[in-house]
Parts: structure tokens; sequence; C-alpha cells
RNA sequence: GCCGAGGUGGCGGAAAUGGCAGACGCGUCGGACUUAAAAUCCGAUUCCCCUAGGGGAGUGCGGGUUCAAAUCCCGCCCUCGGCACCA
């Protein structure tokens, strides 16, 4: 397919001529409302694919939109530069993780320029150079200082081949090691955490933020709120310093129901109560749980397992004495890691007591329930029985009565469990944001004073395929003194998971530039928070809720004064190519450069919102662009034509009132869906206008001066989309420079209402007849048209009608049986 | 298993509050132009029946509500995404 204007002369030609102008520039201006529309930024992979443009190119068409109804718009563009494939290619091809992200940078920067969107470049932020992560660290220092960061020990992958720990990511589906496939397992290491789980309640409200449900949804069962009681059970006769062991519940209406007790394998009580002979089958178990931990998970229906330990602990409030069991599906993570068994009302529980011949006892009673035994779990309400004196209450009641007892008896009390746990930060890695903490012999755990900021990675770091982060054996950086006393100290080797700096890079972009702080209230106050901000699905649960949480801590801590980073998210789909996810190993990767080389960008932009709704993802099909050359092609045509033409020919009054119907209804159609993100749409009611517009020219029906205003429409509804044609074409006319500065067309309600309806005529439901009437017919004109229709007398056959339904300005039912 | 989204021609997809199913585009077929092809332009294109004019069926499947259902209700099937022993 050949294009009849030159895209890559045009297009470049214009880039470099907004670029001289700085046209794009984000400066402050009160006296304009700001609108601050972000895409997510980019991974440095080294390449933009096809994928990178679906993302962004909607995205600016939406934000040019914006910014032509008159918004001061900041649009900016930055990199997620930190991450491991930069230490994989260090070790496997001998490149400085810096060299390889600078590299792609590069390359990735000259992609992104060809898309031709607004992006203010002078806002650019890139989080692995020490001018961005200096902020990082003394973020990290501030949410330190204020209690959120806490060190403490926390399970890891282990891969014991490698001698080393491994991200998750780098733990393969079948639970091994991605470099040797040695099976992973866990290992305890200190390491740091964020205290999300501080502001698990706050994350569940979504009142100020208008985000799709699905996410809303995600992140809800993400969190996973459960309200219930911890309830204490008494293991005095032992004599340890504990005399309880605590457990989590949402069912305390259960608690007489208790015929056992769980402890997670690696629960502390575990050795303290363990018998004697029961010792070896115990550690056993502990040991195998430990092994598998994480990579067993894939099996969906595993039976529950588990030893008894030879302990026994009470049941407080009935006085039962219980025998306790280590089991695996009793999580150390979740709750207090200890789990009451109550095997009539739960499933797992009624599974692991059959299998070891516990007890079941019924406390909740089924309807009609007369005291046989249950063939599985009964986990609906009932009415309490077997127990003592809440016989008769109703369960639900019944939770609530139970906790007051407790409370009242100090045993137990209500409380609320997360499945959301803290979030754990430090990676084993060298090419992340180093965590600014030292470890001094005589002061423990210090905090790198913020004038010592940034504490650098050393460039000269060794890359071997040893698994272990250089830092660790890099002495000049590990060796340091102790900030407070001056001793030996030995820095924290750990870096900071990228998520981390994805958490405030969009705050950075109000202040690309500070070099006294990370960001500037001043702007922070003009352009935050983010009106829009649009990116994948893929991060739901992990990016959107970390920058959530942090914006709330920076919040509390003083640092701005905004409750949620993005107020509007939009989620766009995911493009395939044959039928499947595009990925290298496959081979179906796009690659946008050959395609902006021979058609240009705007045919790619253009194409990829056609392609169907945003949010839904789509097809590549090279065969498809075709469609939007050819109307790129009629399109140049019909606009450079000399409408001079068309003033030899007798105009149709009814030809010039019908176009001007169409060019404000097609304002108020692109005006909408560019604002809803439907791009498709917003497209098909574009080329409409161009099929209507080559049909006038024609019949020649149309005088210039309605010509002329229809194309000079028609290119300013074009601009967002394809705005390098746009302007080219725009000036060609004569406009003057520059298309983009031009405010959006408003459409003109009277115009854009329809003149002439189609009247539907039914009988019984089925069509029959339509008729052209006026938009301002009265239902008994309707009515009388329909009966006059030979149509419609055909298919009554002389039947008297029962019913006439009349909708106003559609269609007539003529009800007859 | 649980949660969420979806299923419409050969294909991608259109269709406020229930009210003309298939906009727009791709592909295909026919025609024009051409020595020929490409490109372009014009026309047709849900399926079935019919010589015509027209008739019938049809939005994953089966029921239902309604004058009227792609849209609402009930019960299934399938696809995709998320979570996955969360007590």
């Amino acid at each position: 397919m050949v294009l009849r204007y030159n895209p890559r002369e045009l297009e470049k030609k214009w880039q470099q001529r907004w670029d001289d102008d700085k046209l794009y520039e984000a400066k402050q201006d009160s006296s304009r409302p700001k609108w601050y529309e972000l895409t997510m930024y980019p991974y440095t992979s080294g390449n933009l694919h096809i994928g990178h443009w679906y993302a962004m190119a909607p995205a600016d068409a939406h934000a040019r939109f914006k910014r032509m109804q008159g918004y001061n718009v900041l649009h900016p563009m930055g990199f997620d530069a930190f991450g491991l494939p930069a230490e994989n290619a260090a070790i496997n091809r001998g490149i400085h993780p810096h060299t390889w992200t600078m590299d792609n940078v590069e390359n990735m920067r000259r992609q992104l320029r060809r898309m031709g969107a607004i992006y203010d470049w002078d806002r650019e932020v890139i989080t692995s150079l020490p001018e961005y992560y200096k902020w990082t660290q003394w973020l990290f220092l501030k949410l330190y200082h204020a209690g959120l960061a806490y060190r403490a020990e926390a399970p890891a992958n282990w891969c014991p081949n490698c001698q080393t720990t491994l991200a998750n990511e780098q733990v393969l589906d079948d639970g091994t090691c991605e470099r040797c496939h040695t099976a992973v397992t866990r290992k305890d290491l200190e390491q740091w955490f964020f205290r999300i789980t501080r502001y698990a309640d706050e994350l569940l409200d979504t009142s100020k933020i208008q985000w799709p449900e699905r996410i809303n949804v995600m992140q809800a069962n993400w969190i996973g709120r459960s309200e219930g009681a911890e309830i204490a059970f008494g293991i005095e006769e032992y004599g340890l310093d504990e005399k309880e062991i605590r457990v989590f519940t949402t069912r305390p209406d259960t608690v007489f129901g208790v015929t056992f007790m769980v402890l997670a394998p690696e629960h502390p009580l575990v050795p303290l109560l363990t018998t004697p002979d029961r010792k070896d089958e115990v550690e056993a178990y502990v040991e195998a749980a430990r092994r598998q931990s994480e990579i067993e998970r894939l099996s969906t229906e595993k039976e529950q397992t588990g030893v008894f330990i030879g302990a026994y602990c009470t049941n407080k409030l009935s006085g039962d004495r219980v025998p306790i069991y280590i089991a695996d599906y009793a999580l150390l993570t979740y709750g207090t890691g200890a789990v009451m068994g109550v095997p009539a009302h739960d499933t797992r529980d009624f599974s692991y007591a059959t299998r070891y011949d516990i007890l079941i006892r019924t406390v909740i009673a089924p309807e009609g329930w007369r005291g046989d035994d249950l063939e599985e779990a009964y986990l609906e309400p009932g009415v309490m029985v077997n127990s003592g004196p809440f016989d008769g209450l109703p369960s639900q009641e019944g939770k609530q009565a139970v906790i007051k007892a407790m409370e009242e008896q100090g045993i137990g009390s209500g409380t609320v469990s997360y499945r959301l746990r803290d979030w754990l930060i430090s990676r084993q890695r060298y090419w992340g944001a180093p965590i600014p903490m030292v470890y001094c012999q005589k002061c423990g755990v210090v905090a790198v004073p913020e004038e010592d900021l940034p504490v650098l990675l050393p460039e000269d770091a060794e890359f071997r395929p040893t698994g272990e982060s250089p830092l660790t054996y890099h002495q000049e950086f590990a060796n340091t003194t102790c900030p407070e006393c001056g001793s030996p100290a030995r820095r924290e080797t750990d870096t900071m998971d990228t998520f981390m700096c994805s958490s405030w890079y969009f705050l950075r972009f109000a202040s690309p530039k500070a070099d006294n702080a990370p960001f500037r209230p001043e702007d922070l106050k003009y352009w935050l928070p983010v009106d829009q901000y649009t990116g994948g699905a893929e991060h739901a649960v992990m990016h959107l809720l970390y920058a959530r949480f942090f914006v709330k801590a920076l919040r509390d801590i003083g640092l701005l004064d905004f409750d949620e980073p993005f107020l509007r998210l939009f989620n766009q789909g995911t493009i395939i190519n044959e039928r499947q996810k595009m990925s290298k190993s496959r081979g179906n990767v796009i690659t946008p450069d050959e395609y902006v080389d021979s058609l240009g960008a705007d045919v790619i932009r253009a194409y990829l919102m056609f392609i169907g709704p945003w949010d839904q993802g789509g097809e590549w099909v090279d065969q498809g662009i075709n469609g939007i050359t050819r109307w790129y092609n009629r399109v140049w045509d019909m606009v450079l034509r000399d409408e001079a033409e068309l003033d030899g020919r007798p105009t149709d009054d009814d030809s010039v009132v019908q176009t001007r119907h169409l060019l404000h209804k097609t304002i108020k159609k692109v005006t909408q869906d560019l604002e809803g993100f439907r791009f498709n749409t917003t497209l098909a009611s574009l080329m409409s206008f161009t099929n209507h517009l080559g049909k006038v020219w024609e019949d020649g029906s149309v005088n210039s001066g309605v010509w002329r205003e229809s194309i000079k429409v028609f290119l300013l509804l074009l601009a967002p989309i394809a705005p390098h044609l746009a302007e080219e074409m725009w000036s060609l006319k004569g406009y003057s420079y520059s298309i983009h500065n031009q405010p959006f067309p408003k459409w003109d309600e009277a115009l854009a209402a329809e003149k002439e309806i189609t009247l539907v005529l039914q009988v019984n439901g089925k069509v029959r007849d339509r008729v052209t009437v006026p938009a301002s017919v009265t239902e008994e004109e309707a009515k009388e048209l329909a009966m006059t229709s030979d149509r419609v007398k055909t298919h009554l056959k002389g039947r008297k009608p029962s019913r006439v339904i009349y909708v106003p300005g559609r269609l007539v039912n003529i009800v007859a049986r």
C-alpha cells in the first residue's frame, strides 16, 4: 500500500518544527486549568514494540484532545531503568548495566519521538541516574524515620546450588532456579519492609478515585480484609514463657466445635511444645514443608496433611483439651500462624479431621438437623448447638455474643485480619537504588544522613555469574564508617525493589530538575494529582497499590497534601498477533519501526486506535492497516482539492443542510468518544463524514463555503489522532501554524440534532415498513402513517389492531393477534 | 475452587434508558480503468428459501418476562484475566 504523501519527510519536518518551537513545553500557567495525563513509563528493555505504541499513542491522542480543549496539559515520559535484565546483560555479554540501560534509553527515546507525542522531553526522568535515585533513597529515609520502614527476617527464594537468593520472577513455574534448574527453597534473611498494611483500610477506600471497578475489586481481594476474632488457647501446663496460643478466626461462633489445633510448621512454639517421642516425626515434617514451600502450591486440590506434636491446649471457653498438630495448610504469614480446627464447619478442617480420625462436633445446626453426623463441613449460618450458654442463638448473632463473652473473660477479642502483607523492598541485586542504611558494630542499624546522599552504586563492580550481588563483595562499597560514631561499619548491600522508583516518578515529573528536593511543593500544588492515568491492568495490585500507599505515607509525613496519586485510571487491553500474545520466544513481535518507515506514525496511531475498543485490546492484522492508508489517501486528495471548483455548479439546499448537520453531529460524536477513550468509534464517525464529503463533491451539491468549513473542522477533529498529517494539511490549506494550538471545535446542538428520522413500522413486533418523517412528527401523525402503509395493511390481513405502541422518534408497533 | 470480564457475519468490531441487528473497516465476489497486473473508482456481501415482489431464521446454548430482548431474569456451556489452602 502506497501513500500519496511522503510520511517520512512530512513527519520529520513537523517533529523538528514542534521541537524547535517548544510547542509542547509544559509550563505552569495559573490562568488555565491543568490536566496531568500520564501513561505508565516503560521499562528500558531496549526496544519499543507495538504494545508500547498501543499504550502510548491513544493516550497521546487523548492528551492532545484535552490540550485543544484549553487545558494546560502535562503529558510526560520517562524510563523505569533499574532492574534485573540490565544485570543479566552484564553477566552474559559483559556490558555494564549503566551502559546497557543508557543505550536502551537512547534507542527507545528515538523510537518514542517518532510517534509524534506531546511529551515534554525536558521533563524526562530516568530512575537509574543518581539525580533520581538520590531522592528514592531520600524518600526511603523519610519512611524509615516515620516508622514505616523496618527490618525483619523473612523467607526469600534460595537456590542451594547458586548459594543465592532469587527474585520471584527468577523462579521458574516448576519451582526451580532459572539459571541452574535446582529446586528453590526458602531461606530466612533479614530484609527491609514498608508498612503498607498500616494503610490497608484506607487503601480499600476507593471513594476518591474513578477507577475501573475491576481494578478496585482486584485490590480489595488482594488486601483481603476479614473480620473475626483472635482467641487464646491455654498452654499453661507446659511451663513456658508463652501461656497461650493465639488463633485468628472469622467464625468465633464455632469455637465450641474446636476439636484440634493446627500450627504452621514454622510456628515458633512448635519446637517448644513438641514432646520428645514426636520430635523426629515433627522435624521431618517441618523440613519437608520448608522444602516444598511455594513450589507445591501448584497442586490445587492437595490433601491436608500434618503431624501430631504430642501436646495439647485448652479451649478456655468450653474447657476442652484439644490435641495440637502442625500442618502446612496453616500459614505462618496469615493471621497468627495458628488455626483452631473446627472440622464440622470448615472444609479443610473437615478433610484433615477425617484423615486423622479426629472428633467432628457439630455446633452450628443446619435447618432440620436431627443430630446426625455431617457428610461434609456445614459452612452456612444456622443455630448454635453444643455450645453451652450460646445454644439456640443464630450463628450470626453468636459471633458477636462469643466475642463479647471472650472479651469479658479476657481470652479473646474482635479483630480484623488482612491477606495483604508488608511490602518487602529488599533485593539482593546490584542494579537498583542502594538502601541507605549502615550496620555499625556499636550503634547497630544507622540511617545514612540526608546530606550524604546519594549512596552511589560503585561503577567498577564485577559481574560474575555467581548469582550474588556484586555489592556484597565490593569491599570499598560495603566497608564504611558509622555516620554516628565513626567506627567501622558495613553498608546495607541490598538494593530497592524497582516498584519503589515507580511509586513516586509521577511526582518527579512536576519538578524534574529540582536538585534540593525530590519535588517542589508549588509544582505539586499545580500539577498533582494525576488527572488521568493509563496503562496495563497487569499492574493492578503491585504498582498501583504501592503508588497509592506511597502518596498516603508521604501525605502523613507532610510532604504533600492529597490522598490519591491517580484520580482516573483507564486500562488499555493487550495487543496480540497471530491470536497470541507477542513474545520473543513465539517470534510474533511486531516492531513499529518498519511500519513507521514505510507508512508513517500517523497510520500506526490511527490503526491502533481503530482496531477495537481500547480496553479490550485487539489483534494486529497487517491487512487491516490498508483501511487507514486508503482513508488517508482519500482524505489527502479531498483536502487538497480546490473548493472554488464547486462554485461553478448548482448547489442543493438539502445537501447543504445535511452536510452541516453531519458536521456538527460528527463534532459531537468525536468529542464524546475521545472523552471516553472510544477511539474506534471516533475514527468510524470521521470516516463516515469523509465518505459523505466524497459524495457531495461528486455531485457538486454544496458550495465552497460549506466545503471549506467542513474540511477545516475535519482537520481539527483529526489533529489529535494524526498530528503530523493534520498539521501538514492545515498548513497547505493556508491556515496559520499550529493546528495544535487551535481550540477543539464545538458543536451546535440545534445543528447536530436529527431533523428527519426513519420511523419503523412494525406489526406484532416485526419490521414491515420504514418511512422518513420530520423529527417533529406527532404521535397521531405517526400512527396515521402506520395505518396507511400498504405493507402494514398486507400484514394486518384485515385484523383489527388490539393495541398500537408508539415510541417517539423511533417506531410504531401495531399489535393484532 | 473463588472473583472479574467477555461470547454478535468469512474477520476486527457498531448498536442511550429494551425499540431498524451488523455502523466503520478488512477480506471476498462482480464491474470500470489497463496489453496485463497492482493501485484506484463503482456495486454487492449474515444465512436459508424464492423467477420476481418478497418470505423465514438469526447476536454461545436452553428456558422465561415483554407489544418488542444482543440488551432484563433463571439455568447451562465456552474463552480470557486475576487469586489460589487466607482460617
